[in-house]
DNA sequence: CAGTAAGTCTACTGTTCGGTAAGAAAGTTG
DNA sequence: CAACTTTCTTACCGAACAGTAGACTTACTG
């Protein structure tokens, strides 16, 4: 209707138009749900270029799942990698960078996080290694921490991978906690987060079981396979 | 092949088969790359029967949900509400009770954990609500168990919520650890994540902040917008 | 203003897949 | 076996949509 005489503009810049255009459309509609049509229209131009630029629907999700990735792992990396900063201040300074990449990043998180699953083995596999550095580091730093805290423990590497799948987990969760509450910074999630783990962290790669309290004893009532 | 003359089975048998297939198809490939055909073939029957039974493809997938959402809150709801027990031994019992039914249902736990983002709003509803329940009795469970040590320390929602999140997000996450640790049993998630959080909530519920260790100054470079 | 390359479009194809119409076989009851 | 119900099938429709062919349009270069 509008006559929009659509202006020429250098592959670079239009790629990256139609990328963010295809994230948010892939964070509202998900994956196949999301049609190129649709990306390509709200992108301002046809679907061929989409397919010129992109090469197919896949490539196109892979170039957003890729994108988004990298912003985030940068993210965390950047802050947690800073100076000489003991495990605690860099697991803080990580995890503050992302919850401020999920608050002002929210098309893209969800896109990352929750649009990676039913999709082809190629996509998946992008989608998993982002998690999975984060989940290093996150690692890395938690042996780090309990090692310089407690002296060389000699833990299991499983100790800590479980503890940072917990971490990394929680603040996952806790991003959907951050939607319902707006007042709450980046900050003040980092605080509580760090509040909460960093000390049972320690519980668990310390060795001492968390015993159950003597008053009531536990239920042994389990009879078959326990 | 085998021309195995399909015995008939009455309605209710059959549909239960429809959805006991249907979870593993979903689990498999997802929603929109489930095709009906695909399920039918596996049941044993042909596609106009699973729309005779349940109504169509999103019908048949909410059916799936909520069998399975019912399955996993009530056995998380009837481990954690049994007897007089401590906060601390019901959020155990249903922390075990979780981790058992992801190792016995995994199918039926990646349908409800992975595959309900991009779907329609029905769909997304009934999945939501799984989680909500779960996290309901999660939030009670905190708040009462800090009530109990330490007092009534008025605390906000909020702050309940908070360690409820990080406690459900973390044993979601801990789900895929533990499927690369076949070993380890859901007594021994559980044990873990008890360690981990139960120390750590007092931590955020008490009010008591994390304080950054003094040794390094706190990282004060940010320059513009936190 | 011709020549050329990059950007862009309209209009189409082929296929996959959700959903359905119409009726056949199997069981049940006289 | 005839009437009837329930289970089940073959064979199809129509829409949505990924992907493409080929032409047109703008802009830069000499």
């Amino acid at each position: 209707m509008t006559e929009k005489r659509r202006r020429r503009l250098p592959r670079q810049v239009r790629e990256q138009q139609i990328i963010d255009v295809a994230v948010q459309v892939f964070s509202k509609r998900g994956y196949h749900a999301a049609s190129v049509d649709e990306i390509a229209e709200l992108a301002g131009i046809s679907k061929p270029m989409v397919y010129l630029y992109l090469e197919s629907k896949e490539g196109l999700f892979i170039a957003c799942l890729r994108r988004e990735a990298e912003r985030l792992v940068a993210a965390f990396h950047g802050a947690a990698a800073e100076g000489e900063l003991t495990p605690e201040l860099r697991l803080r300074a990580g995890l503050r960078a992302f919850f401020s990449f999920v608050s002002e990043h929210r098309d893209g998180w969800v896109v990352l996080h929750r649009h990676a699953a039913e999709l082809s083995a190629a996509i998946a596999a992008e989608s998993a290694q982002a998690r999975r550095a984060v989940m290093a580091e996150v690692t890395a730093l938690v042996r780090t921490g309990i090692e310089e805290n407690d002296g060389p423990a000699r833990l299991g590497d499983e100790d800590a991978e479980f503890v940072a799948h917990a971490i990394v987990g929680a603040a996952d969760a806790l991003t959907d906690w951050m939607a319902d509450h707006p007042a709450e910074s980046p900050e003040g999630m980092t605080r509580r987060l760090m509040n909460m783990v960093w000390v049972g962290m320690r519980n668990v790669l310390g060795g001492e079981t968390w015993t159950p309290p003597p008053p009531t004893p536990p239920p042994d009532t389990s009879p078959g396979k326990g």
